[in-house]
DNA sequence: GCCGTTTTCGGCCCGACTGTTTTCAGTCG
């Protein structure tokens, strides 16, 4: 069983514990392993040495036992028991938007309710609403969560919201009311997949800059509405939540909502240990305890209290909590509050950095622009250069290339080079690797080209040890430059193929293959979660939109967001070096020896 | 169930909004 698979047995087990209506911190306790699994970046070549699994944050003794029979059997008997407890279908009901454990447990044991369309036909028959604690209107709502659910699935790539959410961001930002105005929230963040978008607005008349988002042209329904915080649903069919708040408390709430929930805990709990409490609006005093009042026989226990240090924005506040100030994508509680503390937070990459790109497509496979307009597209960019990476002939479906038309494309970069000044193609290939790991084109003809791109696009339901295997087999061959999309993922779509990451990071580390961050929003591919391994390692990183348009260049945005979550800086990419240091570094990777 | 510069017990982040209540529980982030 995989590390991410494990952590959604542990999920499923904490709300299988929620509907038992068992300790709410046992049940945060294994939301957080789970969490704590999934993201945990170290070395965790064995799943099964309980010992090492117990160092991890959040995951103890039982917990580790636990992890060890998963990885071990693929079978856990508690699951077992909890799952029979209830109807497998039940679990489906918590897609419901209103819907928690109380409201299903309730439902399921006063109804008999355990499934979507039990509950569908329970609404429409009028039944839900005379159950204790609900009503007409939660009924209605729930009908219309139904619904709501079909049509979508409530998860949405972050590319595919990106633009929506950033025209409202400029038009709150141009309303005379507004001070400040940012996103927060997971798109701050930068993650692959959010479920929601969060404004938060400054402003000194809270009212009319919730009018103006409630009436903006791409808000479809008002899901709630308070003084400060709303919600409505997007064209997208995305829900936006927008919290409006002074200017003095702009800092708190912008840091509050862009979260991560765990970065959030470690920030309060800091703010604990000075003697302060942190919310979404200010610092203040700790109030006196109660209880500690109690312990001691009357007499309150005086707190290390340190005065309030004023604070104007994000920094001001980091600092305050004795931290060096931590970009948004870093902040999922990952090792970044070690690192602002003793000041080694890496100078993360940023978009400037980036000084041209590979792995595109042209007419010639099955891009939709002609060289000549992917290559002015990239100079409007401001990139010196640009990879031309086609595919090869096993790839039927994307209109794969041969040897013929391959040495025409090269051929036709060579000549248009000759006009460009400042600015260079690269002649490539996104070379298929095949099933057993050898390459769709063979060396004499890969030998040609500038540089080449490795990637999968056939046979995916091998065992890990060979598709493992075959990686590496590919990365072994010294023309390859470039290992594309490592895991195959689509987000929501289709999930990675069975391979051993870290072995390939090793192989790529001792061939010197780059490993591309397709930028493409539906890959992000390699995901964020391992590139300090791969950075640890010593692997280079390459940012590609693998575009197949124009337009589809500035997918680049999204790549340098995924960098930054992953810790990665300027020196770790390399298509942010310069057109005469790439070059050699292109040069320099075909004569080694693998 | 996890955790510890208040350490092996007793905490565990906290506020907004909604609907069903008549002072609050449930859900959400």
């Amino acid at each position: 069983m995989t590390k991410s698979q494990i952590a959604e047995v542990l999920e499923e087990i904490a709300t299988l514990l929620e509907l038992k209506d068992e300790n709410p911190f046992k049940i945060r306790a294994y939301a957080n392993a789970a969490r704590s699994l999934e993201t945990f970046g170290g070395n965790l070549s064995d799943l099964q040495d309980e010992e090492a699994l117990a160092k991890i944050p959040g995951i103890g003794k039982a917990i580790a036992a636990k992890v060890k029979e998963l990885a071990g059997t693929g079978k856990l008997k508690y699951l077992e028991e909890l799952r029979a407890e209830f109807p497998a279908a039940i679990l489906e009901l918590f897609s419901i938007s209103g819907l928690g454990a109380k409201k299903i447990k309730a439902l399921y044991e006063q109804l008999h309710i355990s499934s979507i369309e039990q509950l569908r036909e329970a609404c429409e028959s009028g039944r839900v609403a005379r159950l204790p604690g609900f009503g007409e209107t939660t009924q209605a709502k729930i009908c219309t969560a139904i619904e709501q659910r079909a049509k979508h699935s409530g998860y949405f790539q972050f590319g595919q919201i990106a633009a929506e959410t950033e025209s409202l961001r400029r038009d709150l930002a141009a309303h005379p009311d507004a001070l400040q105005v940012d996103v927060a929230g997971s798109y701050r963040r930068r993650r692959e997949i959010v479920r929601d978008v969060d404004l938060v607005v400054a402003t000194k008349k809270p009212a009319a800059i919730t009018e103006f988002f409630i009436k903006h042209a791409l808000a479809e329904s008002i899901i709630a509405q308070g003084p400060t915080k709303t919600s409505v649903r997007l064209r997208s069919g995305i829900q936006c939540d927008l919290r409006v708040v002074t200017s003095a408390e702009y800092p708190f709430a912008l840091n509050y909502f862009t979260g991560s929930k765990e970065h959030n805990i470690e920030m309060r709990s800091r703010a604990l240990q000075r003697g302060w409490t942190l919310n979404e609006y200010r610092l203040a005093r700790l109030p006196p305890d109660p209880k500690a009042k109690k312990a001691r026989g009357g007499r309150a226990i005086k707190r290390p209290t340190v005065k309030i240090p004023t604070v104007r924005d994000e920094v001001d506040l980091y600092r305050a909590l004795g931290l060096d100030f931590i970009p948004p994508e870093l902040r999922e509680n990952c090792g970044e509050f070690e690192a602002a503390e003793k000041h080694s937070l890496p100078r993360l990459i940023e978009q400037d950095n980036l000084r041209g790109t590979f792995h595109c497509h042209t007419v010639a496979s099955d891009g939709h622009n002609s060289l000549e307009e992917m290559a002015s597209a990239a100079q409007k960019l401001g990139l010196e250069y640009l990879g031309i990476a086609e595919h090869s002939k096993s790839s039927i479906q994307a209109h794969g290339i041969d040897a013929a038309k391959l040495r025409a494309q090269v051929a036709a970069i060579r000549k248009m080079n000759k006009k460009f000044d400042g600015f260079r193609l690269f002649a490539g290939v996104e070379c298929d690797i095949l099933r057993d790991g050898t390459l769709d084109f063979d060396d004499e003809i890969l030998a040609e080209l500038d540089f080449a791109v490795a990637s999968i696009h056939s046979v995916f339901n091998l065992s890990e040890a060979e598709m493992t295997k075959r990686i590496i087999r590919a990365m072994e061959n010294p023309f390859i430059t470039i290992l594309g999309h490592l895991t195959g993922r689509l987000l929501l779509k289709r999930d990675p193929y069975l391979v051993d990451i870290p072995a390939v990071l090793e192989a790529a580390a001792a061939t010197g293959t780059w490993i591309e961050l397709n930028a493409a929003p539906k890959r992000l591919d390699l995901d964020w979660r391992w590139w300090p391994l791969a950075k640890q390692q010593g692997v280079k990183c390459v940012i590609n939109p693998d575009a197949h348009r124009t337009e589809r260049l500035q997918d680049l945005w999204f790549g340098v967001g995924i960098a930054r979550k992953g810790w990665l800086t300027k020196s770790d990419v390399m298509n942010c070096l310069p057109l005469g240091k790439i070059e050699s570094a292109l040069q320099a990777k075909r004569s080694a020896k693998a």
